[in-house]
RNA sequence: GGGCGUGUAGUCGAGUGGUAAGACGUCGCCUUCACACGGCGAAGACCUGGAGUUCGAUUCUCCACAUGCCCACCA
């Protein structure tokens, strides 16, 4: 073995021993059990920060350590390109747009500039360590995604889950199209508050009085002593003449502005349940690029229209008041602009009866750590609207319908000709109520939830390999981060229970973020992301695994060099003890255990087995870390340091408990820290007759032959002696070496005293009177001086 | 506004119903043949604050404050 280990060199080849002995590659025929995951596909926006290899790299631990309880592990990976990062990454890339190129040859655009990607996203994830078969890559846009996509739309369809709806859809009027809740944010603007007189002398405070002909009710709360005789009252509007009604609602803050409040159609989420539950007016004021609509507005922006409507209400004398005021509103995140509700025809998927059905599917699953489960009941009971699954956007999968040109009836395409693009090609078929041979393709495609919902079916390749399908489903594990369980983790919920009446997996680890030096967020916006290339250049990937190890699952954790460092040094130590071992241990050695503090240290070591075993079961891979490196350098810092006279004594005893101990601790780092710990394996345990990597060879068993109650009492009590004669020496100003005379012994040891000599360089070890009292052991000691 | 989490030495961070690991940093000693990316040792927290349960709480309950995240609101 090397002098120093040069993680450089090694991680390169170690990779390509991977590739060649396949040594992840999953098996579908093997006869072990299966132990599949749903990885999580990263985004295809540009960059991988360390934050990705913080939570990838909490999979990988549970990955490659099932591989070692004896699995088969289907490990694959993903890329999301079927979102609007990805559409925005390529459209700026050629400088053009969606809807420019076409949708088919947008999408073949993306596909190959998602191969220049996953290349290099590939090389990042790679030389991280993780354990994933390459050759089960999928991404979400791709042909089978496509497939699976509209599969599930026309299944969904067969089972009546599936309606068409004319609704208000939050909507980006610069970029006039519509948006998902994800693509919101908040945003602090200034506005203006302004009090208008109504008929009646009812007085509404509000920042849109641009929305004004817009307005179809106005409601008070019922509770309200001072408003409330106002309802049922039929309402004029200033400038614009309309008469609406008074209604009351317990949504109204009567402490908020006047209490009164005017619902147009539309200014806010509120205005949009108003609308549906009193079954009220639509009045559209505003159109898809922002402009007005009505007589004498008709053509002005939003901006415009709200300053002239201002002027004209001062000039009315309808306008009692105006305040400036600060307040957080939503906007399109990717460009800022206020957003607005449109009413448009909307695809959904019916699961609003099913709360329950979902709830107690969110009951059947191991939630790691237990209290995100909450997080998911709090979401679905909060659930009021059904699944809008449909965007009026240009890039993402279309709905596989065509609409008769006739009577609008619409036409689903049939399985087998699935994925289908409605805008390039004709249903050969008639209209299923008229008749007529003319249709219209649907424009819209699908929200990206609907994909990723289905990364299961997409891993088993649903409806083209049920087999495979078979072998892996119910998945074993989602491993994912705790911001996205509303989303991500629930819609595959629903979508699995649709599909397979089943839960999609059987349990769900939840990671934290990977936070920046100073605990905040990584954002490409906030400038802190941290490349992980230059860490793992400098510390090596083991290193930077390490800090990732040290966090439980759904803990954020900071990054912080020292952390690396850390790891580094742990590394170092690992590389260090087994040039110890190679040098002074043979191979093959015969099970010798004559020696007290050799059987001491293995039964401390199969102590260690079984602890770090529980733990990593229970998905706790960082308790199951400490619990090793605490180990390790415990063994380090004493057993060695002990018996290490024995081991240039060739002593057969030591040299198999040395061999065969430090054999179990690689091992169990392996997951961890997969670079190091091979490298050693193949340097030293691979010639004892070992699976071809450290990664396919078999976690370590607690072996109840190696149990030693007697061995366990006997070294503990010879460590503590030694741990307490150290500072003694340092008291007395010697060296920890310097030789001494004689050391007396008082109260029941009965061996382990030639190692107390050895390691303490003491020159006789007698029985008598002691004088000094060791802690917890109940001996007395004499110690005399050379 | 609702929900969930967190609050332990200068920093990071384990953990327990009986006064608290470890790491980094600091200080001292040691270049002894695996390792100075090391070893040995020292100083440093009474566990955010308050109330309660208990023989006893840092650990359980409640309240407060601080902080993070998710959701909602934003007339």
């Amino acid at each position: 073995m090397q002098e120093k280990y040069d993680h450089k060199e090694v991680e390169g080849r170690l990779r390509k021993l991977w590739e060649y002995e396949q040594v992840y590659k999953f098996n579908p025929d093997s006869v072990r059990e299966v132990y599949s995951i749903d990885t999580p596909p990263p985004t295809i926006s540009g960059v991988i920060g360390v934050s990705h290899v913080f939570s990838y790299a909490q999979a990988d631990f549970v990955a490659r350590f099932k591989r070692m309880r004896g699995y088969s592990v289907f490990y694959p990976f993903g890329f999301d390109n079927n979102g609007i990062p990805t559409e925005m990454l390529v459209e700026k890339l050629h400088n053009t747009t969606a809807e420019r190129e076409g949708r088919e040859k947008f999408i073949a655009l993306v596909n190959s500039e998602t191969k220049a990607y996953e290349q290099m996203y590939r090389d990042v994830w790679s030389r991280v360590g993780l354990s994933v078969d390459w050759s089960l890559l999928y991404t979400t846009i791709s042909t089978d995604a496509q497939r699976i996509s509209q599969l599930s739309f026309l299944r969904l369809n067969k089972m009546g889950r599936v309606y068409r709806k004319e609704t208000p859809t939050i909507w980006c009027p610069k970029e006039g199209t519509a948006l998902s809740q994800m693509e919101l944010k908040d945003k602090l603007l200034k506005s203006k508050f302004v009090d208008i007189r109504f008929s009646d002398g009812i007085v509404i405070a509000t920042t849109r009085p641009e929305l004004l002909p817009g307005c179809v009710a106005i409601f008070v709360n019922p509770e309200d002593g001072k408003n409330k005789r106002l309802v049922g009252k039929r309402v004029k509007v200033p400038i614009f003449g309309q008469e609406v009604e008074v209604l009351a609602d317990s949504r109204v803050d009567p402490t908020k502005g006047t209490g009164v409040v005017m619902c147009c159609t539309f200014g806010d989420l509120t205005d949009i349940e108003w609308y549906k539950a009193y079954n009220l007016e639509l009045r559209i004021v505003i159109d898809e690029h922002g402009r007005m609509l009505p007589e004498h507005f008709k053509g002005l922006k939003i901006k415009e229209a709200r300053q002239r409507i201002i002027e004209d209400l001062k000039a009315g004398g309808y306008l009692l008041g105006e305040r400036e005021i600060e307040h957080a509103v939503n906007v399109h995140e990717r460009c800022g602009t206020e957003i607005e509700f449109l009413v448009k025809k909307q695809w959904y998927i019916r699961y609003l009866d099913l709360k329950e059905t979902f709830i107690k599917l969110g009951n059947g699953l191991e939630w790691h750590p237990d209290y995100m489960h909450v997080r998911y009941d709090n979401w679905v009971n909060g659930l009021q609207w059904d699944w809008a699954i449909s965007r009026q956007r240009y890039y993402g999968i279309p709905f596989p319908v065509w609409y008769c040109r006739k009577c609008g009836e619409p036409l689903f395409a049939e399985e087998k000709d699935l994925p289908v693009n409605p805008t390039t090609t004709n249903p050969e078929r008639r209209c299923t109520k008229c008749g007529f041979g003319d249709f219209m393709p649907e424009s819209d495609v699908m929200d990206t939830w609907a994909t990723s919902s289905l990364t299961p079916m997409i891993n088993g390749r649903w409806g083209s390999n049920e087999e495979l399908l078979g072998k892996i489903y119910p998945m074993s594990l989602r491993p994912q981060a705790h911001d996205i369980i509303t989303f991500w983790l629930f819609t595959t919920v629903v979508k699995a229970y649709f599909h397979t009446k089943k839960l999609p997996w059987k349990a769900v680890l939840i990671s934290g973020h990977g936070l920046d030096q100073h605990g905040r967020p990584m954002h490409k916006s906030l400038g802190n992301t941290v490349d992980p290339k230059p860490v793992m250049e400098k510390y090596g990937a083991d290193a930077l695994r390490n800090w990732a190890a040290l966090s439980k699952p759904g803990e954020d954790a900071s990054f912080q060099e020292k952390d690396i460092v850390t790891g580094a040094r742990l590394v170092n130590k690992l590389w260090n003890a087994a040039k110890l071992v190679e040098r002074l241990t043979a191979k093959n050695p015969e099970r010798d255990t004559s020696n007290v503090m050799d059987r001491w240290i293995l039964a401390k070591a199969t102590q260690i087995v079984k602890e770090a075993t529980a733990m990593f079961e229970e998905y706790n891979y960082a308790g199951a870390k400490r619990t090793i490196d605490g180990f390790f350098w415990f063994f380090s810092d004493n057993y060695l340091e002990f018996v290490k006279y024995r081991f240039y004594n060739g002593d057969k005893s030591a040299s198999y408990a040395l061999r065969s101990t430090f054999l179990m601790i690689i091992k169990m780092l392996a997951p961890f820290m997969p670079y190091v710990t091979e490298e050693i394996y193949q340097g030293i345990y691979r010639e004892d007759g070992g699976a071809v990597s450290i990664h396919l060879s078999s976690w370590p068993e607690d072996d109840p032959a190696l149990h030693d109650e007697k061995a366990l009492l006997c070294g503990d009590t010879v460590q503590r002696i030694i741990a307490f004669i150290r500072p003694w020496k340092h008291n007395n100003n010697l060296a920890l070496n310097a030789e001494l005379a004689e050391v007396v012994i008082e109260g029941e040891l009965e061996e382990g005293l030639e190692d107390l000599k050895g390691a303490m360089n003491i020159r006789k070890v007698t029985r008598g009177r002691g004088e000094l009292e060791i802690p917890e052991t109940g001996l007395r000691i004499s110690i005399l001086k050379a």
